[in-house]
DNA sequence: CTGAAAGCGCTTACAG
DNA sequence: CTGAAAGCGCTTACAG
């Protein structure tokens, strides 16, 4: 390794010698800080536009790192069976918090139950009482969620939403996929691999199916599509507030007894294994099925033939991205994208053993 | 931001005041680097366990960043009109660059002609005389590409490839995908999308054929998922050592007058958007299009509907990825990874808005 | 075999 | 409005 002979050409000490002033003044110029002579403050400014000076972020973590702790708080649901897609952004968060733990980063997580509304207003009460200096968390309700933005806001609390987004609602920064689009997607996968005369069935499963925005507007996409395109397949649709296998698939049993030619099932959420085992049981394989996210049982069922594409938006890059974002806010006064839309990616057989969530 | 409380409890310092020794002593177990009596040293380690010390890598870091340089050496393809994809990985070259130059990283870019193997060969010799601290690079000359790899490994030089690996070679890392896979995916997706009594065109454009391993494999990786599935459909080739569009199109012309419903073609390379003007200017769009590359070319046809599919595989993320892996091998004596395999992305019309190269 | 000291580039509390 | 000094946690050249 050759020495590095330019030593003295950068960093602050070289700028104060050559401003003739202390480097604590140079670091107030730096810092827009208060108390500095117009005449001191643009001889510096000019010096640190000849210079091209890129401030040291190591030297400036370092000199930071055991000031103070930043608290952030997750909030996220809980994972159980039904909800093992939620390991992935937890996942996230921890591998992001162990890359900045060494910065003086805590994070706090809070874990509310997808069916309980009430469990989620108190999580939110517990945060809010907290006082982090940043949250991470995911709009399952929209209205407790909106009342969170609102008192963050007023807090000056940075916060950041993952996997999807508040309606209508002017948030400070979502990292997620574009769902509609998401579903737009599952249209075009349908109509490559579907005969004209066949039949298109949409599947929600969901405790709460009309307060679920995601898989209202998955359907939604999933429909322009077909519309937009003038494509005339007929779609059926299915829900299932009940979400467990005995009942879902009685209903689907039905539904396939009555109508013929079902060319493709599509699942609007996680819950597309369940539909799966049904399909592999009725040997009915040659069904088209896709359906979202990348869950051990799903990915299971692709191997085995039964699924054949799942749609996945990176849900652990979201939570690592989150937390990352706050932590770059925070530290280095970042500013934060209001919007990162995350890849929609196309996951099947023979592809998904590369797949990075 | 509370305060941290427990500031002595960690570090080297607190090291060695339990092992009432100094820091240089400690320092030296940390590194185990000669000359400390094996008493202290037991005493060092059994503290260094206890505490569950973890450096800090922000102060190693700039303690080290002023000490020396590191020079990398990159070689890659030179970027003409028709080798666009390779201004990916430079992109993701020069992002990597730009986040580690700061720690005294220096990078020296070398460019090749693809059709040119003396100009490899040339490039290579460059770089040996530089001696650089670690080598990334695309190994397009498999035979000077392994004289390559051993003069790094007699030099002690680590290397990283980028975007295909030496067919049945040793090598020390390789980032990219498993080309095969990614054939064999585009089989997938061509019998999702074609009928039985289809013909299926695998279209070969290369100036040096049969040296381009690469495309070789995706061939056989499509037609392996044809025969192991059993799918009669019959495959039809065209190879055409003139890249240009006037010589492709008359080749096409030529071969879809003679053959008759031809379903699907798949282009083994970037080159497919040559492929897609001739289908649009001959009113064949209604025949599957596959290939790869997000190229602006590419995506500008997949926008239009005559290319279907686009399979990538984050050529960007190659080459920033090689970098980093190369920086922390040599500052932190991270162990490389043998092979690190890239995700195989499926592309269309509904998604490439979002995708991230 | 061991230690005291200077330095990496920045930040901040304190003094003036 | 400005500066001298101490400190972040680690590394290294030097002295003994």
């Amino acid at each position: 390794m050759k020495k590095s002979t330019d030593k003295s050409a950068s960093g602050v000490k070289e700028i104060a010698r050559l401003a003739k002033v202390s480097i604590a003044t140079v670091d107030r110029v730096i810092h827009n800080r208060e108390g500095v002579s117009e005449k001191t403050k643009s001889k510096i400014q000019a010096i640190i536009q000849k210079l091209n000076y890129q401030p040291n972020v190591l030297a400036r973590r370092l000199a930071l790192a055991s000031r103070g702790t930043i608290r952030l708080a997750v909030l996220l649901p809980n994972i159980s069976g039904e909800t093992e897609f939620w390991q992935a952004p937890l996942d996230g968060v921890n591998q992001a918090e162990n890359e900045i733990k060494q910065y003086g980063i805590e994070i706090e997580r809070f874990f509310f139950d997808q069916n309980d509304e009430a469990s989620f207003d108190k999580q939110v009460k517990k945060i809010i009482r907290l006082k982090p200096d940043g949250i991470l968390f995911t709009p399952t309700f929209p209205e407790e969620s909106i009342r969170l933005t609102e008192d963050c806001q007023k807090a000056g609390i940075p916060y950041v939403m993952i996997n999807s987004d508040i309606p209508g609602h002017d948030s400070m920064c979502y990292i997620g996929a574009e769902i509609f689009r998401s579903g737009y997607l599952a249209g075009q996968l349908v109509n490559y691999c579907i005969e004209k005369d066949q039949q298109v069935l949409v599947v929600k499963i969901a405790r709460e199916i009309d307060n679920n925005y995601a898989i209202l507007r998955k359907e939604d996409g999933f429909r322009a599509y077909f519309s937009d395109n003038n494509i005339q397949n007929k779609i059926l649709t299915l829900d299932s507030k009940q979400t467990d296998y005995a009942a879902v698939s009685r209903k689907l049993d039905q539904l396939i007894r009555k109508e013929k030619a079902i060319g493709a099932v599509f699942v609007t959420n996680s819950r597309v294994s369940v539909v799966a085992k049904y399909l592999q049981k009725a040997g009915l394989e040659d069904i088209l099925l896709l359906g979202y996210d990348f869950t051990k049982d799903n990915v299971d069922y692709l191997k085995a033939g039964s699924i054949d594409f799942l749609i996945c938006e990176k849900p652990q890059e979201q939570g690592y991205r989150g937390v990352m974002t706050l932590f770059q806010h925070l530290v280095y006064s970042n500013i934060i994208e209001k919007n990162y839309l995350m890849p929609i990616d196309i996951i099947t057989k023979e592809n998904y053993q590369f797949y990075r969530n």
